[in-house]
DNA sequence: GTCCGGGATA
DNA sequence: TATCCCGGAC
């Protein structure tokens, strides 16, 4: 039974699993790593453009040891979660100094923004190691599969997959079994459309069998967002636009943003000579969502910050909402 | 517009 | 445990 899942499944890999992402097409371990940690928590199609820029930039570790922290980040705007950028360059100058790259799951694991999947991941692609992965899709495979009650949050139900996962690897094709995990969690056995019909696993799963596929796994209970508001300064003058730099924690730490108005503060204190309200959006975090309105004034007094051209700022580390802003500010602009 | 999926860390 | 982001489905 534990042999015929993974042997079905690197069967089926060999003939349906994705081959040509732009990472697959080495071993080398330092592709794979950047590559791992950019799939964590983002999609594959997001992931494609952001690793292709960011390999041609930093080619190797060497490379991205040398780097400057603003270029890592800079290359990461938009991607979002930066504190995997800033582990990503911290674990690259640690290996920068190492000389090596580790090649077994637990030294990889003690490595800033590695956690346990992840290292197997990295130590099964780059270096054959039998190592158990369990994201996010794979804990919705098994959770199918094996009829597993309870959210995968759960301590309980995580440790019964991890086990689970650990007890089902093969004693050869490590890379090519691991992959397929992750294509059939991803693609056939998603959440909302899983095609069933299509799976090499149907004949025995549970979830199938019982007809709960659309029950397993159960969803976390959800918690209401808080709605947070904000209203963003755009100071324009001589043709260029204030920034600031984020506080080292908290949201989009280290990054630059527009400033932010004061509560109760007054735009005269701007001494605009013109203001234009631009449209409201709401952004989402994990934890609330923030109502931005944006402001864009044109002012003829000097203040303290960072000045940046329109072509500055869009090369530089801002997040999403920033660049959305940016998007929509005609120029020329004062 | 709202909802949801997707790991690591302190 | 709470914190950290964004894109795509609907």
């Amino acid at each position: 039974m534990t042999q015929e899942f993974s042997a079905i499944l690197i069967e089926w890999q060999k003939r349906h699993g994705r081959r040509d992402l732009p990472w697959q097409i080495s071993n080398d371990p330092y592709a794979i790593w950047v590559s791992e940690i950019m799939l964590q928590q983002t999609q594959v199609v997001t992931v494609i453009p952001y690793y292709e820029r960011f390999l041609s930039a930093f080619p190797n570790l060497e490379a991205l040891a040398s780097a400057s922290l603003d270029d890592v980040l800079s290359l990461w705007s938009g991607l979002g979660y930066y504190s995997r950028a800033r582990n990503l360059h911290k674990a690259a100058k640690m290996l920068s100094n190492l000389g090596k790259f580790p090649d077994s799951p637990e030294a990889l694991s003690g490595l800033p923004g590695i956690g346990r999947s992840t290292a197997a991941a990295i130590a099964a692609f780059a270096f054959s190691r039998r190592a158990a992965i369990l994201d996010g899709n794979v804990k919705r495979v098994f959770a199918r599969f094996f009829g597993i009650e309870g959210h995968p949050g759960e301590k309980g139900v995580e440790n019964r997959m991890w086990e689970k996962a650990e007890s089902l690897l093969p004693e050869s094709e490590i890379g090519c079994y691991t992959q397929a995990l992750m294509d059939l969690g991803a693609g056939l056995c998603s959440r909302r459309n899983p095609d069933c019909a299509k799976c090499p696993l149907n004949s025995g799963c549970i979830a199938r069998l019982s007809g709960r596929v659309h029950e397993l796994p159960q969803p976390a209970p959800k918690k209401a967002l808080p709605l947070r508001e904000t209203t963003f300064l755009v100071l324009a003058r001589e043709g260029r636009l204030l920034f600031e730099r984020r506080p080292g924690k908290g949201i989009w730490a280290e990054l630059l943003c527009f400033p932010e108005l004061a509560q109760g503060q007054d735009l005269s204190v701007f001494d605009p000579s013109n203001t234009e309200c631009l449209p409201s959006f709401t952004h989402a975090f994990t934890h609330f969502r923030l109502k931005i309105e944006a402001v864009l004034i044109e002012t003829g007094k000097h203040r303290e910050g960072i000045w940046l051209s329109m072509e500055e700022a869009l090369a530089s580390p801002i997040p999403n909402p920033v660049r959305k802003i940016l998007g929509r500010i005609r120029q020329p602009f004062p």
